[in-house]
DNA sequence: CATGAATGAGCATTCATTCAT
DNA sequence: GATGAATGAATGCTCATTCAT
């Protein structure tokens, strides 16, 4: 038997299915909670939508909740880098909000395209997607983002708090319609929100001179 | 036992306890839902919260959901006909937003007051707000209705699915964080709401010409 | 419908079922615990042993523990009297431990009297009859009460813990075997320890002079 | 890999692991079921206190009775030559009397002197000391034993089943509390034990001439 | 042989719902 | 029609045991 270096992305069998159990776990999860809602689902309904047996669940996640987190940072990880691109190449109030909706947009197109071409259905009822974690910490994520920005382009004196509500819940509302279109088009959305959203801030800021 | 005519304005005894124990089990279920959420909320929670009997509960609805539709029911009862009134009495966009944002936050205002006098906690948490059967239906009134007026203006080739998907978007976010400020400023919200998405409007509108 | 006075002893059907519940959960742990152990035993074996639904028995109890709190309850204040009565009677040290032994294998006898007859298996296995509730809290009690009569007749210089603790262990372990034996003779074991007990207390208080 | 002759006292490398191993979880063990109590100990609990890895455990035993029995041997392999040498050397009831429950009261000393070292909790609470294999099995040979000297010193016309229960009564309890005081006094716990006893006996032999 | 993750049977507990009183 | 205890299906979770590495 030999010892081999092994780098990150060469890892043994067996650390290997780790890892594809603790993925399969959480991509279970994440169809199982677009598909019937967060509160709706449990446990078993997760570990029914992998091949593992319900006592492997344990050896990953202590609860409902923990995979919920887990999926929360897993999406918050992959997309905070596009925000944060974002806010680094804004030039503009405009240009920054086409950036962020356009972010947004795109990454629910892409995170639930698994689920869109299973044709899974349940997706979009209201009290069920607002609960799923993409959402909820996504929000978050914007919120702080948006905050910062409209601090740069000196509209700090606006209501900055209902301003990122606005955003947000543009963004989610939306987004909850774009999903159940077909094709699926972030594009639009993007420029629909985004002209939206320009437009009432500049008259605000007017009015508020 | 007397076998009695019974109008609605003056029921027997009988009548008057059913009467009370069904208003008692949706205001004890309001409660409860706001306190932990629809989806965390079961019977036992809403009847103890009354001093009834479990089994009474069955007198009355067959389930949670059964409830939550009278308890939107009831909500329904009494905003659609603000909206109504809205609705006809909208002389322009301009007036019609201010009045449907202005009737959405002022109800809200008003269907909260106990609660925030009370100090209840968890009150407004996201997660927990949005499955407020007053926030589910009253979304499909507003989002109804605003297709109409849409439509009255010469406006309806907009996409008016992604636009009030905006307004609704608004006045939720918004609505959640004005139910946290002390005073609850139903007007301020108002204003900021009708400026934001008329200015929004026109910017579409003009670009879609 | 009359109104009528219910003395305690007739009461209506439904406080008397569950009354009979209540006692029929409570005879079915002690049961289970002579025939498979305390620890061995779980929730699911008492209630078979009954005719109740398995939620029924949160009905009553939180837990194992707790029926087993509730049994030893139950044994104590079945014979705290008749150990109490032999305290007040007690006229000299023989017949306090003849009345005390004498109390305590009547009592286990009778206690036992149903299993024996049913003739359980498993019934005197060591380790398992040794957490039997009866054992454990009869054992405090006479715990107390020998340090008080021995206080009385003035041996209290004599080492008392260990005293108590002798006898506790001669009719803990005798009465394993008492219970074993056809017919179960509780007067031959009361008079065999009695006999012991006394003359090893004489002897050490002669030496101890 | 050589093939060696290996004699017991000159093992190769992997047969010293390999008894290390056995010896590391019949070690866990006794310090678990001396902890939390056998019944309430598990598996992963034993394995926990080892750095061996679960699977391991079912390279040396089968269950948990397994080691309980290997554990009850090796103390039973300890004690058995101890209690040997009383018996050979006892010359009239005293000092057999003596010799024995000094040898027991010592061994005991000796088997929980670490855990009375390391204050351990709970060591001896009735419910959890009663479990411990030593106890179990020690308790076994001594009831042999002294059947076997009673018969030989003539005496074996007494309810010799009664009088050995009533001597493991004695040696059990006052073992558990001998334990507790500090310092721990096995002299003085075989004195009480053994004038308790030794009169007892006398007294009963007499009235049953 | 050691490892430790996977397994799945098994137990505790909750809760919507029924129904005798 | 009110009551609240009984019901038992459903769920969370544990743990002895197996087995690929």
């Amino acid at each position: 038997m030999t010892i081999t270096a092994e780098p990150a992305a060469r890892m043994g069998k067996r650390a290997r299915a780790k890892e594809a159990n603790r993925t399969a776990i959480l991509e279970a999860a994440r169809i199982v909670f677009a598909r019937i809602g967060y509160d709706a689902a449990n446990i078993r309904d997760i570990i029914r939508e992998t091949d593992l047996a319900s006592g492997t669940f344990y050896n990953y996640f202590k609860s409902k909740e923990e995979v919920f987190e887990a999926i929360a940072n897993d999406s918050v990880q992959r997309f905070r880098p596009l925000l944060q691109k974002v806010r680094e190449e804004a030039q503009d109030l405009e240009s920054y909000l086409h950036a962020a909706f356009g972010a947004y947009f795109s990454f629910l197109a892409e995170e639930n395209d698994p689920a869109i071409e299973a044709g899974t259905p349940h997706m979009s009822l209201i009290g069920v997607r607002i609960d799923t974690p993409e959402m909820q910490t996504v929000s978050d994520e914007i919120r702080a983002d948006l905050e910062i920005v409209m601090d740069k382009i000196g509209l700090a004196h606006l209501d900055l708090e209902y301003l990122t509500a606005a955003a947000i819940g543009i963004a989610r509302e939306m987004g909850d319609h774009m999903l159940e279109r077909r094709p699926v088009d972030a594009a639009g959305a993007t420029e629909f929100a985004t002209k939206l959203m320009l437009a009432g801030i500049e008259a605000l800021a007017k009015s508020d001179r």
